[in-house]
DNA sequence: GTGAAAGCGCTAACAA
DNA sequence: TTGTTAGCGCTTTCAC
């Protein structure tokens, strides 16, 4: 069994109220009692009870986590960075996952609200009027992280329609004539989705005002796709590239290219977005955008507590800076 | 703010045990009652404090995890597979990472006591005896997941040194001559280690059991040797294969090989660890070992919850099943 | 069927 | 410098 306050107090022949006093060296209190309790407190291994602290100061050191789901590395490097920054201000992490689903995302935060955490980061399910309204009311500060901002609720995370129109233009620079955008989930709606689209946005923005062909290859049978694209414009004379909303993709892409000795780089043009660890591994090295996921993470959490301890009062949108990463692979 | 059934009792002029009566609908209480107390829960969108529940019950209905971080994708995907485990049987995850800091992991579940956690997942920063009794001493129950057991502790992972012998017979089976085990990591102990020594103890033990010569690639410059290696055991005729401790490591020296002309498979034998997703962008499907992380995930989440609910009393350890990947590079 | 009272472990206001 | 009291929101026991 834990040792208590009242343990404490009943050993060391004081009161609770000092024991607290000792504990937290706060008010007048004798350095001789104090020692002595210290000391008692120490040999038990006492432990405060968060709980119970929690429950009379109506704080509960807790931040929600809502978020789709962690076989994206993007979250999980999210979280990793989270996790200390966290720690280090007396915060625990609640992580809950909500798959993308509407109705169940709305549970997981009915049962966060009965854990009384103080604040929430999530990465919404849906971007809707309703859902923002919903997040609004809630009566504890919400950070969207990731993807796009939410109405005016504070944000962290990249600028995606910018990222992609940078992307973008540099493919532009390279004298592509076709360019592609590719996100084989295009149409899956369980699919994490906003900062997709942002990145579509601003693609077709800047290739709209190229004047340039462009499309989506947005279903499953992307690969094969692309190869058939590439040989096309092989015989029609023309040069394509591939801007992918994901390093996976512009992998997939590359080495089933590669392996029909069509080189990225030189063939046709490739760029991935993520910047992932493991595009290590390709014969070419990957254009890609480096969104600095660890920056995210602790931006997030340090905005979400501050506001939360109301060393601010307003949330803002903090877009993290991304960066196009040369490759050889435009 | 948000309301409680002291509320709700005003509202009804009822007492409040007369509305947790309605609310849980157990004891005596009349019809009209309940349905009048729950219709102002509704209307005033009650919701049970569970802090102040976890106090009075003794119970918190959360479970802390400790792991190293969340970098690595065997961890985020037992946790993506744990939280709806947890959650579906009302129980939600107190994240925190320990870096494989001894200290740190102390510090943590400390702070993780405090929240009256009802159990714990941990993945050891270390496997000795001292910390074997600092985590049997722990007042609820602890459970090891991934990497090896820890003394008598319940445990969920897989049986990385069966897995390794496994590799090892099937890396023998095809004649090779010389065998590495590849883990650039071996030296560095901020690493996560007990897995990865696991698999080192079974290949070790079926290598020399064979009679042929085995080593280790242990530091960080692994790939350039691995092609050394490649080249001198063809070179003096012999045919050489790497066990790799992740798939990573693998897909690393495969695509530099494969860039000289070195086929996995054919002039070399390659064999990873963890069946990654990501490795079906290789140019040949790398032979590797499935561990299904989701479903050490889930046993390991149910497994602490009844050890929690006392649905068993004495934890177990469970391995669970691997399976060895057929490929093309052996 | 319903309610009163006590108590989980802690903190905070007020006394002494 | 120390102690008493009340109360956070809930559940539980016992009495009516």
């Amino acid at each position: 069994m834990a040792a208590t306050t009242k343990d404490i107090a009943r050993i060391c022949n004081v009161s609770r109220t000092t024991v607290t006093r000792a504990l937290y060296n706060q008010g007048r209190i004798s350095e001789k009692t104090r020692q002595e309790v210290l000391r008692v407190a120490r040999e038990l291994g006492y432990q405060p009870d968060l709980l119970a602290r929690s429950l009379v100061k109506g704080k509960s050191m807790t931040v929600g986590i809502a978020l789709c789901d962690l076989k994206n590395m993007f979250f999980s490097n999210v979280i990793d960075a989270m996790e200390p920054v966290a720690r280090e201000r007396g915060y625990v992490l609640n992580i809950t996952l909500h798959d993308n689903d509407k109705e169940l995302e709305r549970e997981i935060i009915k049962h966060l609200l009965g854990y009384k955490i103080d604040g929430m980061v999530i990465h919404p399910s849906v971007c809707s009027e309703e859902e923002y309204e919903f997040l609004k009311n809630l009566d504890f500060p919400v950070l969207v992280v990731g993807g796009a901002p939410l109405g005016d609720l504070p944000f962290v995370g990249n600028d995606e329609y910018e990222a992609a129109k940078r992307a973008t233009e540099q493919m532009i620079r390279r004298e592509y004539d076709i360019l592609y955008f590719v996100f084989p989930d295009f149409d899956d709606p369980k699919k994490e989705f906003a900062g997709h689209q942002e990145r579509y946005r601003g693609f077709a923005e800047v290739a709209k005002a190229s004047g340039k062909r462009y499309e989506v290859l947005g279903n499953g049978n992307y690969i094969e796709k692309a190869l058939g694209v590439i040989r096309e414009a092989e015989q029609d004379g023309k040069r394509v590239a591939f801007l992918c909303s994901g390093d996976f993709y512009a992998a997939r892409i590359m080495m089933a290219a590669y392996q029909e000795h069509l080189t990225a780089g030189i063939d046709y043009g490739l760029m991935g977005f993520d910047n992932d660890e493991l595009m290590k591994i390709l014969p070419v090295r990957l254009w890609t955008v480096e969104n600095h996921k660890e920056e995210i993470g602790k931006r997030a959490i340090s905005e979400l507590i501050d506001l939360i301890e109301r060393k601010k009062d307003r949330g803002e949108k903090v877009n993290i800076p991304f960066e196009l990463v040369r490759g050889n692979s435009l």
